[in-house]
DNA sequence: GTTTTGACTGCAATCGATTACATTTATATC
DNA sequence: GATATAAATGTAATCGATTGCAGTCAAAAC
């Protein structure tokens, strides 16, 4: 089967491949008479764009890569749905790579960028590190990066997330509210910038109020539903149990409480519990997960309409200082459900 | 920032580019000598090879494109990571697009592969037709594409997917064999394959045991845990109630579930029910739900492995009529939880 | 009627790596 | 040592579209 090119056409239209070229790619710089003829060919030949050799022109890869950790993570899938309704509008293909994969080299992170693989990224893995290419990159521009969900150490990438300090506040106020006073939680892993923000807003709400909380309260895990599972039987065993916690994801939360069920305890009536993301089963687990929402398609379109101006130039944020624009914060709330309740007199 | 090129390297390393190349794409065709001079003028340089340039002189993309039916739905997480996992460990990227996008070009899928942006494809979305891109291969090698979790009505395109009609004949089986004998079905979109196929399983089960099954206990749906909450809502209005209920993916089930929550009712007590996909919050709901396992990931990456034996020519499974190579059917079983019990004498 | 202007169009170089073919160099054979 | 053979390297064409520059031509201006 032969290819068809742009030569095939101009034969056909009786142009040049120039002309062909224009009246595809910049209509209005072509004389409509001739446009027909080209479109005409187009369609006799059945001429199809080779993007390979147009990307290779035009010194542009006509993609963006999305790193995420551990891509079976349900967590992910309507961020990234919200990037690929972003990047398709633009026409830009995603792709996707799995920074948790075993063949995956983590300082290699940007050769997409300079491999022509990739006109920008979007970090969803705050555990990578850029410093690499920032390096790398001697120039004073930095380079089309946007972190999503996470952000870096190095402030000068844009990122689009929400207000993790706030999210937690809203958890353990609203726990208070309810009268809870012993107020546990169970964290994400160790070493992520979640967590740390997370932890942060938990502990200091409960400053704030005037509330402390033993070191056997915070449980440590990892953002899964085994986690939780594990943090409930760490709960159970406890002298003296916190009678609301804070789980730092919802898949924690379902962990915990699915572990409870099994002991024969249940939610809230033994301890109430809040979740972080309101992925999309929250709303219907039983009992409905108190949570705190992300809106997690909003912050994927977000990240990809700021990457998209980083890549066409249209910089409003860029190295120079302005911070505000750089860091796009959305704002969370609390969906209240039936996972907690007020503390009942004992 | 200049980009480094073969030349420089070349320049460099004293060589010509040819042999920068080949240094680089086939050590062996080099001498020893020569390979050390160009690795170590790749490492003065910091060359990174263009992508591009080279997809394009090799006539290839370089990557494959998984059609997606809606990315936001986190059944297709799991086998999009198998199928991620299997890509890079070949060199290829994985393109994801969303196939129900309100731009996507539905007759336009396989203009990935003539625009050379993709190798091959993977469809895990079966309403699409791929009988435009027959139309237009004139020769008689099918093109590229594998089936993930579906199938074409054109059974010469390859796929990988389970036994829909053997999950749902489990289903109801195991129902039966509870003591039920009253049984009804949510289904999944009417014009869906798979919706097709297990209740072609489901009514042929029936038939076998014996039972008969009223239309008004099969219940319309799609998939999700809306259609699953609406069908327990058509439940409870009907005179006579199944009292086992076969759900064609684990989304109603919880739909299902959390709605008769709402009424005050509860699995299994008031029904038992059987999911669909065993994803993964299914062992861990409360109750844990009994349910057809799809081994999603192993999906993902046995479609992968024979879509890259197809690109690569090592075809096993070609037009010539080897129907068992072509179409992959991996085991079902049946995971059996808390969502199901005898049923209770009334 | 001549010049200016601007809209179209065409020529040919270009993007950066690969590879067929030719040429040189090294090794093996007698 | 001469020849045959194999290995290594270089030359230059190639993949397919884009675009700077220059040329053509008609409408507009004088």
């Amino acid at each position: 089967m032969k290819v068809v090119t742009v030569q095939d056409v101009a034969v056909v239209a009786d142009v040049s491949t120039a002309t062909v070229s224009r009246a595809l790619s910049k209509p209005e710089k072509v004389s409509n008479a001739t446009r027909e003829k080209v479109m005409e060919a187009v369609r006799i030949t059945g001429y199809r764009i080779n993007q390979t050799a147009r990307n290779l022109r035009r010194q542009q890869a006509g993609a963006v890569v999305a790193l995420v950790p551990n891509l079976g993570n349900p967590f992910f899938s309507s961020i990234l749905s919200g990037i690929e309704s972003v990047l398709s509008e633009a026409g830009l293909r995603l792709l996707v790579v799995d920074s948790a994969q075993a063949g995956f080299q983590r300082d290699r992170a940007f050769d997409f960028l300079f491999m022509n693989q990739a006109d920008g990224l979007l970090v969803l893995d705050g555990s990578l590190d850029l410093r690499p290419l920032t390096d790398a990159v001697q120039t004073l521009d930095v380079p089309p990066v946007v972190y999503c969900c996470e952000w870096g150490a190095d402030g000068r990438y844009a990122s689009v997330r929400i207000d993790n300090q706030q999210g937690a506040k809203l958890a353990v106020e609203h726990l208070f509210g309810l009268g809870h006073r012993q107020i546990g939680m169970v964290c994400g892993p160790a070493d992520n910038p979640l967590t740390a923000a997370r932890e942060e807003g938990f502990l200091s709400a409960l400053t704030d109020i005037g509330l402390g909380v033993p070191d056997s309260w915070l449980f440590e895990g990892d953002f899964s539903i085994e986690a939780g599972a594990q943090a409930a039987r760490h709960w159970q065993v406890l002298e003296e149990r916190p009678t609301g916690i804070f789980c730092m994801s919802d898949e924690i939360a379902f962990g915990f409480m699915s572990e409870l069920d099994r002991m024969g305890l249940s939610v809230p009536d033994d301890v109430s519990l809040v979740g972080f993301d309101d992925i999309e089963i929250a709303s219907r687990f039983i009992p409905p997960l108190t949570t705190v929402r992300q809106p997690r398609f909003e912050i994927g379109q977000e990240a990809a309409g700021k990457l998209l101006r980083r890549i066409n130039g249209t910089v409003e944020d860029c190295a120079s200082g302005n911070n505000q624009a750089r860091q796009t914060v959305l704002p969370v709330n609390l969906m209240v459900r039936r996972s907690t309740a007020a503390l009942s007199e004992p």
